[in-house]
DNA sequence: ATCGACCGGTCGC
DNA sequence: TGCGACCGGTCGA
């Protein structure tokens, strides 16, 4: 809130007491829990112009009154956005809300110019374009432009604040629940990042991945020898590879997610039946998570390496001893990979997207190189 | 918003063109998706005050210039609350926000008064208390109250949206996400809700339910045979029974859910595992689901019965079919059970709150008696 | 402090 | 059209 907005909010304290009122008496009056009069008085939220006329109207003012001494002098007036951006020094400080506290994250060596092209690409995509495109463009350019920078810190923190952002939106799908929206439009944008990123090279290799439209997943998914619903449903990215006799076949799926929870378990009984039959079913996750927090740090839940004295998540577990995926490729630095020489039944490695040539693709192709008998 | 209000807003088109700026040269200095000048201008929208300001600063006018006009003469001013009613006849109309509509919501033969009643119960209680208790003391006051009404329907418009009104909590937890705060808080205290209802009628059945401390919960799934920490994790309430020497032996555990989305599976493989064990392992369930418009229906996710022309969903069949749980009891009116008579490995009974002597309880009764060798 | 499960608006099919 | 899976702030343990 701008300064002088807030020492105006504050004066709210004399008109009310000058009414002769007590906080409280106010609170009953317009039916609110206990303190959001002193909130609204110490500037510390800022009341909609219902809430403030009708304060002002239980004290005799008007609006026009209430903004009369209101100067900004000569500080900017800003826009109040869900994300905003600064430059200090050679980094990019992201600003916006998270829970109770006003967050910030800083992106070494990147520019506020860059910001702004990455934020244009979602904006100019959302205006015209599908979510999806804005999204998967809009995450590509900013890891383009920072191959750097931590690929789930900006997926987390910069893209998925700039889409809750209402005013990149057009305005005529306002009234949206821009949170409820990005986990929807989010999540399925991360399976095209993927499949867009990867597919170039992977061509090279014989290999391709695809989101096939229902008919064709249903006819793929049956060729590995999935027919249930269930698995239908639950299947995310096919993975194809090419025989030397030129024809495709499918030989696995990729499971994609933001973030884990208790949702991991979810895809567990479909890689369970293509692991069975030798088919690839390996997890990608940005593995977003930060505890709300003024400087929040993305840590993921992966949490401690086993063999130290820290308790191991039950997530780690449920992978590198139950191998419920038959690899986990993680693209936030800050997770913990599976020790070098560990004996896990299954490994997470650590991702990012400076070249496509990594261990997820290693392991995508060694797998059909086995499939057929090299 | 206030209709003068509006009008004062759309005044702001005046002013922006004698400033020689087209909305979207506005639109461009600040920022902003396509369109959100014209919905400020129309009073579709309200501008917060910093955007307020910053529009009223590039137009060379002030916020006290701005209002001077104002005048909302006799016309109440009101707060704006997330949840609002009114009494229309007999009944009780409630009005929130849902997606882009204004929502509203007819609960037959209730009144204001009740509505306040039910309302002080949950701000009281999270002014002084914890959010469970609210919430647990807000539904059965409700459905105290309403006996004839949709439980689901209270739950998921009712008390959901009084708690995502910001006003209603006490101004020291501002900030928060209200809407996570729900799912987190709602869920919780919707098993406390069940175990509260039944459990006073079901003591006369040498039956309790019971939400214990880690290590009692541990112990009592240990006697069922369940010591992973996943069924540890994922088991909601446990169901004990008294034996005829006065021991309590613990039989089963009830899974609860608001609402089904994909996460019905989530406690699919320890449900399994006390099936096999013939333990009992119900679902009870809210069934919440409506789509957004201004008359949403909460039709649940159940979707049409077997036997018809229509698609049966794959969440019914999962029960019906697959017996995922022994069980379901669905306390949404609108829910189709599985009809009587119809040959299904499990089935699907719709219940209220008017009484805790149900087919959940009689269930519960039949398989300890069962158990017993009675 | 860390780790866990809670759920519902969204939007493509 | 209605059904389906998407995910992250919350808050107890």
């Amino acid at each position: 809130m701008h300064p002088e907005l807030a020492a105006l909010f504050r004066s709210l304290t004399d008109l009310r007491v000058s009414a002769g009122y007590t906080a409280e008496a106010v609170e009953e009056k317009l039916v609110m829990g206990p303190g959001w009069i002193e909130r609204f008085e110490s500037g510390m939220d800022e009341p909609s112009f219902g809430t403030l006329a009708a304060l002002l109207a239980l004290y005799g003012h008007s609006l026009s009154d209430f903004f009369e001494s209101l100067d900004f002098g000569d500080e900017a007036v800003i826009v109040d956005r869900h994300l905003a951006a600064e430059e200090v020094g050679e980094s990019l400080v992201l600003h916006f809300p998270m829970g109770s506290h006003a967050a910030e994250v800083t992106i070494p060596d990147a520019s506020l110019d860059e910001f702004n092209q990455v934020l244009l690409v979602l904006r100019d995509e959302l205006a015209s374009g599908s979510a999806r495109e804005a999204i998967v463009n809009c995450f590509l350019k900013a890891v383009e432009l920072w191959p750097h920078a931590n690929p789930s810190d900006l997926w987390y923190f910069l893209v998925a604040h700039a889409y809750q952002d209402d005013f990149n939106h057009p305005a005529k799908s306002a009234g949206k629940d821009w949170a409820q929206s990005w986990k929807r439009a989010g999540g399925w944008s991360l399976e095209a990042i993927f499949v867009n990123h990867y597919n170039k090279y992977l061509a090279t290799q014989g290999i391709r991945l695809d989101m096939p439209a229902p008919d064709e997943k249903k006819r793929l998914l049956g060729m590995m020898g999935l027919t249930s619903q269930a698995d239908l449903e639950k299947s995310d990215v096919l993975v194809l590879g090419k025989a030397p006799d030129g024809s495709e076949h499918p030989f696995g799926v990729i499971h994609v997610k933001a973030s884990f929870a208790e949702r991991r378990t979810d895809d567990a009984p479909l890689s369970a039946k293509l692991i069975r039959s030798n088919y690839v079913s390996p997890l990608l996750t940005m593995d977003c998570k930060a505890s709300p927090s003024a400087k929040p740090n993305n840590r993921g839940e992966l949490g401690p390496v086993q063999g130290g004295l820290e308790k191991v998540s039950s997530k780690r577990l449920d992978i590198e001893e139950d191998r419920i995926f038959d690899a986990v490729f993680v693209y936030n630095r800050n997770s913990l990979p599976t020790p070098v020489g560990a004996a896990t039944a299954a490994r997470i490695y650590i991702c990012t997207f400076a070249d496509p040539d990594d261990s997820f693709s290693r392991h995508l192709i060694k797998k059909w190189k086995d499939r057929q008998g090299i």
